[in-house]
RNA sequence: GGUUCGGUAGCUCAGCUGGAUAGAGCAACUGCCUUCUAAGCAGUAGGUCAUUGGUUCGAAUCCAAUCCGGAUCACCA
């Protein structure tokens, strides 16, 4: 149990004990002392002064002395400060502590609950690349499912591509225009682009025709719809879902290249998936839940035939479920898509992460699917991320101001390369060597910088500014733990320590910059389970930052090769050895890696 | 217009289940490489926490109103 738990059920207790009372552990706040008064971790009064009717100095003293006296492994000091208990931790307990977890290589990682997750990422559409947003979607995704497995679930990843429609269509028709039978092979190019730019040129194409029609002198909205291109596409999803032959063989390996390309990307940026579902095979899921929906009284028929739902006593609108031609929409896809998945996997919990711009629709998917009693209705979770926008707001493709991911990664890798190729401190890699770490710091700068924000908020992207690999970012981190690896290879320290344990138990103060990283590492479970449970990255990226940053200062100050003593030196060998570990592993949930060297 | 999310330093962001003097990074400025990697460390400067009112021992945090910005309210996905 966390040192912080410990405090909250000891206090609780004490407080119910000495004054007969019944207040549960998680009514107790307890925070890092203020650096400017003695103590480690204090407790606030205030909450309980009224109802034990006791003033905040004489509740404070009281409880204070009572639980040194009980629980003195844990506590050696007190004082009262205004409504403030501030607690000394025993020293000995920090020793106990670091002693027994430094070369724990699982520090962090809980036991299995036997609770099952899925979550839902990437979801791409096949008639384009990745952009940042997609980069942002992953990262996320990716990060989520390590989070939970970590603290203790057991967790499927998932991925919804979106391969079929009128988009998908658009550029298969411009390369049956356009391409005279050029291929990517042909072209030199990621299938993913080679397939994006087809789907531009439509849109080029089908815009001039427009155009065209309206200095004819016909109206926007006629012209719009009687484009020659937009009527071919039309035609072709016609085709498509009537399973013509040559449509769907074009649509195959038109699609074809686009998977390479993202498999590319995605081994790229390590994400991956336990299962790939593809929209053309489940788009026609949902249809007897629609059947069981208007039998059941859920849904209602209009005279046209239409299906629908009525959430105007929940606070939305009607929503369709079944066009009146018989054909189902978005949402109709998703509710049996949701039940195929609880069918495969029978999971507790089913996270899609999508952003914020579709909250609506997954109100009206988790509603729905409760109304129809699915079973996996109530563990739907949707975790909404911001938009990444650009210093000039929203990135539109029309514009031509996407921001291409596979660009951005190559731009971060680049920009590694020359930060390290100008520092020359790893001129003796081999290629493959440099190659490698180039990787590493690119992405890990890109990840973290995606990472660090709340995945709720949106954030800015300036393409102007590159990137940072100094401060709050992740290179600062990956250095803080390539310099930690470079000192215990200096000391000869590669697996286990040879370390005389009695000389540790002695009894040596810890310095404020030891204690400050002690307590800092304590809270790394805490800390991923608290990511967990508020599916929040950016908690576990800022928590790693700080322990850099706290180590950084720490082995500014203090030399570990030459400590003082043998006992410091032992000690902070241990603290290093964990430092690491706590760095590695939070950068490990976060899918980044961290080089021996850099 | 309805719903909803947001507004904290010049910029990008923490802090929000109410707690002690609101924190980082970048940018700016000062120092520090003969001592474990200067992608670093130490420091200076920078704030009406959008505004107004309320709740109370205490409000960036909770409530209300207002202002500003985003998203959404498709027989698109």
């Amino acid at each position: 149990m966390s040192l912080v738990s410990q405090i909250k059920t000891l206090t609780a207790s004490s407080i119910n004990e000495l004054y007969h009372y019944l207040i549960e552990p998680e009514l107790i706040l307890v925070n890092n002392t203020k650096a400017e008064f003695e103590g480690d971790y204090t407790v606030v009064l205030f909450s309980f002064i009224k109802l034990l009717k006791k003033s905040p100095d004489q509740l404070g003293e009281e409880l204070g002395a009572y639980l040194i006296k009980n629980a003195p492994a844990l506590f050696t000091r007190f004082n009262v400060v205004k409504g403030f208990l501030n607690l000394v931790v025993n020293e000995q307990y920090w020793e106990i502590f670091i002693s027994t977890n430094y070369n724990n290589l699982h520090y962090g990682s809980f036991p299995l609950t036997g609770t099952k997750v899925m979550v839902e990422y990437s979801s791409p559409n096949t008639n384009k690349p990745l952009h940042l947003g997609h980069l942002r979607n992953n990262f996320l995704g990716r990060s989520i499912a390590e989070i939970l497995k970590i603290t203790g679930n057991e967790v499927a990843k998932t991925c919804i591509v979106n391969d079929r429609g009128i988009h998908i269509c658009k550029s298969m028709i411009a390369w049956q225009l356009f391409a005279n039978g050029a291929t990517p092979s042909s072209s030199q190019m990621k299938g993913d682009h080679f397939v994006g730019d087809y789907y531009v040129k439509f849109n080029d194409a089908y815009k001039a025709e427009v155009a065209q029609l309206k200095a004819s002198g016909m109206l926007e909205e006629e012209a719009e719809k009687s484009a020659p291109i937009m009527i071919a596409a039309q035609k072709m999803l016609l085709d498509w879902e009537e399973g013509k032959a040559d449509v769907i063989e074009l649509w195959r390996k038109m699609n074809s290249w686009v998977y390479a390309g993202f498999d590319e990307t995605y081994k790229r940026i390590g994400t991956d998936f336990d299962k790939v579902y593809y929209e053309s095979d489940t788009y026609l899921l949902g249809k007897d839940l629609v059947n069981k929906g208007l039998k059941n009284n859920i849904f209602f028929q209009k005279e046209d035939g239409s299906v629908w739902i009525d959430l105007t006593s929940d606070g939305l609108d009607e929503k369709i479920v079944r066009r009146k031609d018989g054909t189902s929409v978005y949402i109709t896809q998703d509710i049996g898509l949701a039940e195929q998945k609880q069918k495969e996997f029978n999971t507790n919990q089913s996270i899609y992460v999508v952003g914020d711009e579709q909250n609506y629709h997954f109100k009206v998917l988790k509603l729905i699917c409760q109304k129809l009693g699915l079973p996996s209705a109530d563990g739907i979770y949707h975790l909404s991320y911001g938009m990444v926008e650009l210093p000039s707001g929203k990135m539109k493709s029309r514009e031509g101001t996407v921001v291409d991911a596979d660009d951005l990664i190559q731009a971060m890798i680049d920009i590694a390369k020359a930060k390290t190729e100008e520092l020359g401190k790893v001129n003796d890699f081999t290629e493959a060597e440099r190659i490698e770490l180039y990787e590493i710091l690119g992405l890990g700068a890109l990840k973290f910088f995606l990472l660090r924000v709340d995945p709720k908020k949106k954030m800015v992207f300036n393409p102007e500014e590159s990137i940072d690999f100094h401060g709050f970012t992740g290179p600062f981190i990956q250095y803080t733990y390539a310099r930690i690896k470079s000192i215990l290879r200096k000391m000869g320290i590669t697996e286990k320590l040879p370390l005389n344990t009695d000389a540790s138990a002695k009894n040596t103060t810890l310095l404020p910059l030891e204690k400050e990283l002690i307590i800092q590492l304590e809270q790394f479970p805490t800390t991923l389970m608290d990511a967990g449970i508020e599916q929040d990255p950016s908690k576990v990226a800022i928590f790693t930052y700080n322990v850099a940053k706290t180590f950084s200062s720490f082995y500014n100050e203090h030399s570990i090769a030459n400590a003082e003593t043998l006992e410091k030196k032992n000690l902070r060998l241990k603290l290093a050895i964990l430092t690491a570990s706590v760095i590695k592993t939070g950068m490990k949930v976060l899918g980044i890696r961290v080089p021996e060297r850099m």
